[in-house]
DNA sequence: TATGAATGAGAATTCATTCAT
DNA sequence: GATGAATGAATTCTCATTCAT
């Protein structure tokens, strides 16, 4: 009794991402380099051979990885976006992008240690940078609507522009995101963002 | 005839910079793992059995490399508290830190991979955590003296504090300085300063 | 489609045993020191990483080798003890430990060499010395029952003890067994052992 | 003011004795294969380089240890003879032997390691060969002596034979020497011969 | 003579990847 | 599809020996 095309299919997602899974926790926790693929057979367990059948390579695997991870964190924003209000403010985008990182913890641990090396950012080819720049145009579009209100006096007027702007938050966003990522469980995340929420009401409203 | 002692000092001392110079641009570069004792060696100039006769192992090498980059970052710090203002603001501070990182660029990437891989840390034993510790202290100390002078709601006032304030800094910073190591050449390092210089402005002045 | 478990094991058993015997003969002949993993790797036809499928380190491998060795040793002893007479005399016992240690030569011979190092007892714990001890125990066990029967002196009756006597006939045994697998073709046991006979009768009989 | 010929000669020799004194002390220790000529030329207070200045080799100096320690027993001995009754007894000899082999320990731990490996042995070319030719000659002469009057039944009287005799002699003294080097302090060296005593007597007198 | 820097050949070990079954 | 055996290159580290000074 052959299963038909679609049950193979499935059961072959199903596979993969049980792999994906492990590695992303192994990478994680140990980093690409540390993270041997016996380890990530075990976890997933399945044989070493048997990852290659799902994936050609360590490499191939790491961006799979990757796809996925990017792909949910863009889902879970659609979803946030939908269920919220018809337009966030920024610091609610703010608040929002802090939360969904916990969501989504081992892929921010592994998306950055893969940030710092430059060896790393090669294997994956032009997606880490794509991945910047989206996040970055986002937050100039939010910008690029918010500044015009900005009162500013004559002297800072030439240099106001929206994209370093989004350099700043990306930055500020950036940072609290990996330092919480680094702590999840001891991190004053709600203090923090208590702090940043009178800065950006009297900054953008 | 043999050498003096202080000839063989010199030398030594000069081989040492030598390969910790080395050893800090490729560990930065591709990571501690990634980068190998024999490529250290070679981008010093010397061959791989040689280095152990300077460093015990690659991680005294790591921990020398971590020592000297946090000496030359605090005496960098020293130097330029002494020539400015009796007492920077915290914008100066700020900016300071971020104008610092770029001359201790490769420090700053290698702490950078050091500080998402959990093994590294623990090579590193404690101080790493120190270091971190030792900014926010500062950071909080800061905050500490101007926070006082915000003007509170009554709704945010029980939750405000420095320590969640210097939390907040040291985030933006970090991502700041993070970034601009990224892309030391390209980054609008001037631009987002002179975006942070009314923010901050108006919340502690 | 995959190998039964069952072949597995037999497979592993048998590699297993492939190195163990490979390592064995030239941990025999060169020391644990002078014996490289990769030429025991070569000798058993094997690369040398798939060694460490079957132990996870040289140390576990030498570890391995004197489990095997001393449990052969053993059953020898046992299957001596079965086939000979209810009880053996002396004289038949050593006899015996002599022959027997033709039948495990390679592993006296590894045995003899870590013996003289410090460095290698350390290395398998206290095994060595247990084993040692045990000789000891069972000699003593002999010469408890047989010492009552010594004719003695008045002078010599304080001193004697049976745990002197197996202290001697240990040092009598070992001493045979060194030479004899250091010359195991040459060496002339049943002369040796000819001499010994009336020796040990005359003085247990 | 040159020194003279002889001066120079007395230095060198100085200098050789302490290293080979270093030597003999670490080999014996840790083996020839785990002392490290660093760490024989820090024990011995002078540098590595200078090492090769008075041997040529690692095994050169192995063949100095051995031809001093060879010679200082062999002295040991002369000077036991002469100091003793004019003809020993066959257990006085054993006893000298034994307690001998005290005043000789390191070299006797070195030569117990040294035996038991054939690449070892290689080095030292036939010395260890002859070494224990001598003093198998030695015992063998001494039996020779002894054994015509050795009562004999009729059985054993073809196989008596003083090869046979030195042999037994050389693996119980070798044995008793072997266990004495290895417990110093804890073997109980008086009893052992205690018991060895009225065994020679009943067998040689 | 005397120094320690320097080398290079190995040592043990790990690991991504391939392969026979 | 699925297994784990097998490989070979790379890695960290050690050490006898040589060399410039």
């Amino acid at each position: 009794m052959p299963r038909t095309k679609e049950q193979f299919h499935a059961m072959q997602e199903e596979s993969r991402a049980e792999i994906v899974q492990a590695a992303l926790e192994l990478f994680a926790e140990k980093g690409f380099d540390g993270a041997s693929v016996s380890a990530i057979a075990k976890r997933a367990g399945i044989s070493q051979g048997l990852m290659y059948n799902y994936f050609a390579s360590k490499d191939e695997l790491l961006l799979a990885i990757f796809e996925k991870g990017w792909a949910d964190v863009q889902e879970s924003f659609r979803v946030a976006a939908e269920a919220g209000r018809e337009r966030p403010s920024l610091f609610d985008f703010i608040e929002n992008a802090c939360r969904l990182t916990l969501k989504h913890q081992d892929f921010w641990r592994l998306l950055g240690s893969l940030r710092t090396q430059p060896a790393a950012i090669e294997r994956l080819g032009e997606r880490v940078h794509q991945f910047e720049s989206m996040i970055l145009q986002q937050l100039e579009a939010f910008c690029s609507a918010s500044l015009p209100k900005l009162p500013r006096t004559e002297k800072d007027a030439p240099t106001l522009n929206p994209h370093a702007e989004a350099r700043l938050l990306f930055a500020l966003i950036d940072g609290i995101c990996t330092h919480l990522v680094r702590q999840p469980d001891s991190y004053p995340l709600d203090d923090v963002l208590a702090h940043l929420k009178p800065l950006y009401h009297s900054r953008f409203l």
